[in-house]
DNA sequence: TCTATATAC
DNA sequence: CTAACGTATATAGAA
């Protein structure tokens, strides 16, 4: 029989040390809990015991830290990211069946001793795992001491039985009590007796066994300070070794059989390791019998292929005059629609499309429904509505494209993720397994718990998962129909129930419609860009290579680091992690004095407008001549929406060469581009949130914002400040909105950091207000917990908790910049839907194409110019009401690069 | 899968 | 004292 212990908290610190923080998408600590857990599996399947336990101190210790006053012994208090951690790994061990023993007023020292010494007297051989050399002196020939140490080459582990210890100390495992009662331990607070270190303790202990023999026999010890010492200070080495005895005989009371070490892997368990995103460690939960994972709400789950049962389901929705309803649809990267799952919280059924029950029928169905005043709630609404657009008629496809998706489709629907990322938008999914657990409590299986290693595309075309995408659908909407109404309440009660229904919700058919239409481009035109970059690429590879010496990956920046700074000797590289540093701005500062410097910064730039835009943007044209790029809206941590495959939110601009490819991006036949962007944007909301008089008074008299800044940073009469003054206030403008340091703007405009503080105290003293403004942001985003923009939007902000000075420097970055960026996105998302609403009241056949951050583009009819103008005017300028103006730049174009 | 680099606002 | 400008996405290379 073997048992096996854990010391909890001294492993868990030791991987919490030893291990990169690791942090899930809600912003939980979890690096020291993964630890633990490998740690735990390591020792178990090594041992392989029959009896496991893990003892805890009640409160959380403190830790000796070599880097923290080694020498002085002292101790430091547990960091709160590892202290969040404790209650975690002990619920998790709990849902493993493992014992978690805590004792009031005993230290897991002694509980680990009480449990070694009864393991032993029943005849086990016990393991005591633990980071703590303190407790070697329960080492006997059947209490092996493991001491594990994490190494570059791995975890390193040190076993000590009794006669190991002897053989590395000289003194058996009990009279290292007597050592540490001579020498003291002044991290553990042992006196011990003045005088005496190490080599005399372990000198005396060897000699005559113990402090009370030592003691007995001080008369034949040579005369010695230490040896008056000791006489005089006996009651306090008594004391001492009281102290530094482990206790073995702790009232621990374990019912019979609570050690013993049962199957690990509970659903419970793995269901909190999913819920922590310790995925490395999901895989071995595999091939047991928990693997499946199920609640029994998916018992009433009920699949439906009959079509009179799915008429009458229908009908049913509309004479009980349901209101409200969950829903999801399966489909594939095929789109096609493989059927749906409909839940009122009461029935949930998934109505799956084969014979007289096609997807066509199926989604007029949904349609209808919604039309009748149902409300439906999906996952991913914009998503469904492609969907569905997908399968429509020739006519049906043009009035939407005409007249809105939100018309033509679903009037009424909404979306419960975009709701649960106004509740967190710093998490990186939100899918129906984490809000149930999240806002329901309960716990369901996620697409890996049903379809494996597969991806629900792939599950779809799979007849033998039929079964789980059922329950899957079923799920989606059950969670739904039920979390809605829970997330909505919290929406409501952080006061943002406005940016729900009045923003992110008509923002969601507007996007869709952005969508559908999408942007005409010319593959043409890009594919002969592209030639024209290779040719240029081609005569800078050979150049490089000629300076080089040799041929290499230019592309691969390991590579290219040892040619610049090793094999051609360049001097002034920088390190990163991995390697040189061969990032744009280091190597700039190398270019004057290095020719080939020249020839890769352009090359890097040809290469990339050549891989991303000119080529990568090629196949993005569907067979509508048309770019149709996905907005995505639950992305940003700050509220900004964001753009993919392709991105047309990063197109070049500024660079001479990188223009070009706006100009493949054109209007369709009869109508030119109207492209407006707001005008210092961020630096307005700035304005009027701070409330600061200068900046305002700048803004309302018409001023060039960054020549005023340069005025009142370097003192100078607005007329007479030079250009340089201005790029530096400019400069000093970004860094106040980005959450300025001395440093970065020092590097930025290349002045001495000295300057750099100069420019932001002066800045700081020319805008009064801005200081107490920008203090409070962090202060209140500490003491809230998060940011908040002027509409309400929230951005959770932990790292001002975070006992990492870099990761709270972070942190108070973020608490400055995200109500302020937040608060411009808020302003561009309002007048995003009140322009696309409004071409659309006013009967206007031009649409709104694109959103870069600031700026809107509009396909716009010739015959509407005017009249549309005006509409983008009005809308933006008027989105939100400042105490400054917002005033946009517009201009036309016969393509975007002109239109900008 | 992660890192470094590029692009945009 | 620390490190050092916010928000994104795409690509290529290295592992």
């Amino acid at each position: 029989m073997k048992l096996l212990l854990m010391d909890g908290h001294s492993i868990l610190n030791r991987a919490y040390y030893g291990l990169p923080d690791l942090t899930n998408s809600a912003g939980e600590h979890t690096g020291a809990i993964f630890g633990f857990l490998n740690m735990m599996f390591k020792f178990i399947e090594d041992e392989q015991p029959d009896n496991f336990a893990v003892a805890f101190d009640v409160h959380a210790p403190t830790f000796r830290h070599k880097m923290y006053d080694a020498y002085k012994g002292t101790r430091k208090p547990m960091d709160p990211e590892l202290r969040e951690q404790v209650p975690r790994i002990q619920e998790i061990l709990k849902a493993m069946g493992v014992p978690v023993i805590t004792m009031e007023g005993w230290e897991a020292d002694d509980i680990l001793g009480t449990l070694s010494r009864i393991g032993q007297e029943k005849g086990m051989d016990v393991t005591i795992v633990s980071g703590d050399r303190d407790l070697l002196q329960l080492a006997t020939d059947k209490i092996k001491i493991s001491i594990p140490k994490t190494k570059k080459t791995g975890t390193e582990i040190e076993n000590y039985f009794a006669k190991d210890f002897e053989q590395a100390y000289g003194v058996t495992p009990k009279q290292y009590i007597d050592v540490k009662a001579l020498m003291g331990d002044s991290s553990d607070n042992i006196p011990g007796v003045a005088g005496i270190g190490e080599k005399t303790a372990f000198k005396w202990i060897a000699q005559y066994g113990s402090i009370e023999e030592c003691h007995a026999h001080v008369s034949e010890m040579k005369k010695a300070k230490v040896v008056d010492n000791f006489i005089e200070q006996w009651d306090t080495a008594v004391l001492s070794k009281e102290l530094a005895t482990i206790n073995l005989n702790a009232p621990i009371e374990l019912e019979e059989g609570s050690t013993k070490l049962g199957n690990l892997f509970t659903e419970e368990a793995y269901l909190l390791c999913k819920r922590y995103e310790l995925k490395k460690l999901l895989p071995r939960f595999e091939n047991t019998d928990t693997a499946s994972v199920t609640d029994n709400t998916a018992d009433s789950f009920k699949r439906v292929n009959d079509f009179s049962e799915v008429e009458t389901f229908f009908e049913d929705i509309k004479k009980t005059g349901k209101a409200f309803i969950g829903a999801s649809i399966m489909a594939g990267d095929d789109k096609v629609i493989r059927g749906a799952a409909l839940s009122d919280g009461e029935s949930t059924v998934y109505v799956e499309c084969q014979g007289f029950i096609s997807a066509d029928y199926l989604c007029h169905k949904l349609m209808e429904i919604c039309k009748a005043g149902v409300r439906l709630c999906f996952w991913d609404l914009k998503n469904v509505m492609h969907l569905i657009t997908n399968i429509l008629s020739d006519d049906e496809k043009k009035a939407v494209m005409e007249k809105g998706g939100k018309s033509q489709i679903f009037p009424n629907a909404v979306d419960v993720s975009v709701a649960a990322y106004l509740l967190n938008p710093t998490k990186k999914e939100y899918t129906a397994d984490d809000v149930a657990n999240e806002m329901l409590g309960i716990i369901i299986p996620a697409a890996a718990d049903l379809f494996g290693k597969k991806k629900l595309k792939d599950a779809l075309l799979d007849d033998s998962l039929l079964e789980a995408v059922t329950t899957y659908a079923c799920y989606e909407a059950y969670v739904a129909y039920g979390a809605f109404e829970k997330v909505m309440a919290e929406i409501e009660a952080a006061g943002m129930g406005h940016i729900f229904t009045d923003i992110e919700m008509p923002l969601l058919y507007t996007l869709f419609d952005m969508e559908i239409q999408g942007i005409a481009m010319d593959k043409e035109a890009l594919a002969q860009f592209s030639q024209k970059l290779s040719t240029r690429i081609e005569e800078l590879e050979k150049d490089i290579y000629a300076q080089a010496g040799e041929e290499f990956n230019i592309n691969s920046p390991k590579q290219l680091g040892v040619i610049l700074f090793e094999k051609m000797g360049i001097e002034g590289g920088k390190k990163t992690k991995t390697g040189y540093s061969t990032a744009a701005d280091v190597l700039e500062e190398l270019a004057p004095a290095n020719p080939i410097i020249g020839s890769i910064l352009e090359y890097r730039q040809l290469a990339k407008l050549k891989s991303t835009y000119a080529d990568g943007l090629q196949p993005c044209v569907g067979a509508d001549g048309r770019v149709h790029s996905t907005f995505m809206q639950t992305v940003t941590a700050t509220g900004r929406i964001s753009s993919i495959e392709p991105n047309l939110q990063n197109i070049p601009i500024r660079m001479e060469l990188g223009k070009e490819i706006r100009r493949v991006f054109y209007p369709k036949d009869g109508c030119v581009f109207l492209d407006a962007d707001y005008s210092q944007i961020e630096l307005r909301v700035l304005a009027h949130m701070s409330g600061d008089d200068n900046l305002i008074g700048a803004f309302k008299a018409g001023q060039d914002i960054h020549r005023s800044t340069a005025s009142l940073v370097f003192n100078t009469p607005f007329d007479q400040v030079t250009d340089l003054q201005r790029r530096s206030a400019k400069a000093v403008n970004f860094g106040i909105v980005y959450g300025i340091s001395a440093f970065g703007l020092a590097k930025d405009i290349g002045v001495g950091r000295k300057e750099a503080q100069e420019y932001i105290d002066n800045y700081l003293k020319a805008y009064p207000k801005m200081h107490t403004f920008l203090e409070g942001l962090k202060s209140s985003a500490k003491e809230k917990g998060y940011a908040v923009t002027l509409y309400g939007r929230r951005r959770p902000v932990p790292e001002l908790n975070s006992s990492n000075f870099m990761n709270r420097q972070f942190g108070e970055r973020v608490a400055m910049n995200s109500p302020i960026q937040g608060t411009a996105a808020d302003i561009i998302k309002i007048a995003m839907v009140k322009v696309h609403d409004r071409l659309l009241a006013e009967g206007l056949k031009s649409k709104l194409l694109l959103q870069v951050h600031d700026e809107l583009l509009v396909e716009t009819y010739i015959d509407e110019q005017e009249k549309v103008e005006s509409v983008i005017r009005e809308e933006m300028e008027n989105a939100a009401e400042l105490s400054v103006k917002l005033e946009i730049d517009m201009n036309e174009g016969s393509n975007w690069l002109e239109a900008h």
